[in-house]
DNA sequence: TTCCCTTGTAGTGTTTCTCACCACAATAGG
DNA sequence: CCTATTGTGGTGAGAAACACTACAAGGGAA
């Protein structure tokens, strides 16, 4: 630990990989205005260490055991709302980082990346800027270009007219679209005009982006 | 690296996580008698780096990009069958511990296991035994027992064949037929059939019925 | 108030997918 | 040794998705 403990920039790291915690260890402790002041495995030790150290910074594992990291996220925010929060993630998913993103973490890369990535990422984020991996940045921007989809990409789901939502909600729960279309009393090719619809708002390609956006949603709102 | 190379127990390590692998590096090379002779993201580099290497033991991510894991293991043990592998896996599910053994394994740990036990793990691999992790061996027991998911849910899904469960994983992640077909690279017949397969061992009518259990295993997983 | 855009609803025709069978070689298990 | 399982593909009929088109009702902007 260095003696000069109140100039340094504090990083809490959360994940439940010894592995990966053990090596985000040493790739900030050799920094030299950087040091880790915790670890936790979980929600609850993350609680802990975020009251009894409050950290600058904290990195973060999205998917924990027991909790997921999205919530987790909420519950520092509310904690210590200017805390940064750097999310590491085992998904590329977009969804993940939009909803990361949203909840207040300012920054989202994937253990795919460098680790030089990684120490860019925190670079970034403690210079007080928004940091997304390549890989998500680059589906932000195709899916941008689309004519509905402005900078506001992250609400892009409130586009979605009520209808359309609720039929989206039903895709993202692995109903067909006759089953769908039976559910609401509506025929099948009205469903079909909403899922045209709601690719054209979302800047889908194909049915199964659509339903993997539709599965992450409903993944999300579960909790 | 060491100039006793002849004298030393080599190691490739396959992971698609930087952070993972450099971990492991470390590990292994300060121990005096292994050293890492290669490392890769995915199944194609680590079929080369087998030819050019020919290491000892091979340390394996189960999860890589397009979820090849057991097919990798496959691979390895045909083109060097004397090769100890070890699994390293991010789930803790026994399933795919099961299926790592029988398909030639040595070992199979979590990566939320302690780094020493990553190491004792390689030790007893070495030594020619069986490494299972306890978490792994616990849910032995647990699964005998244990009721809080239904058991009947994962004891069905372990009634299928390695191909068809990486199908059924990503159907469950809104994958395609054809996205799958082209994933694995095989004919889009032979995923039909595995659909059809999964469909009759989990007494599954329909094809939104598959759909919406897969999405549930792997929601499931995933916590 | 007029006009355009969005929403809710549905039809037509073409392409793509699913499904119920079949096939066959290589193992695994008994 | 024999049978069931697994991994891989094929055929043809029927179902579903897709790309358009249509049209009435409502909500704002001009």
């Amino acid at each position: 630990m260095n003696t000069n403990t109140n100039t340094m920039t504090r990083i809490l790291i959360v994940d439940d990989h010894p592995l990966v915690r053990e090596r985000l260890v040493e790739l900030i402790d050799r920094e030299p205005d950087l040091e880790v002041c915790g670890e936790a495995e979980d929600r609850h030790e993350a609680l802990e260490l975020i009251d009894s150290t409050r950290p600058d910074m904290a990195i973060i594992d999205l998917t924990l055991k027991s909790s997921l990291g999205i919530e987790l996220i909420k519950d520092l925010q509310v904690r210590q709302p200017e805390l940064l929060i750097l999310v590491v993630s085992m998904q590329d998913e977009m969804i993940y980082a939009e909803r990361c993103i949203r909840v207040g973490a300012r920054g989202f890369i994937t253990k795919q990346q460098a680790s030089r990535h990684v120490m860019q990422a925190i670079r970034k984020v403690l210079a007080g800027e928004i940091y997304l991996s390549e890989s998500v940045a680059n589906q932000v921007v195709s899916r941008s270009v689309g004519r509905h989809a402005g900078p506001d990409f992250i609400l892009s789901i409130s586009m979605l007219a009520d209808r359309e939502l609720q039929v989206f909600e039903l895709i993202g729960k692995g109903h067909s679209t006759r089953h769908i279309a039976d559910l609401l009393i509506l025929d099948v090719k009205t469903i079909e005009t909403y899922r045209a619809r709601i690719k054209e708002k979302l800047a889908l390609k194909d049915s199964s982006e659509l339903l993997q956006r539709a599965i992450a949603w409903v993944h999300h709102k579960a909790g």
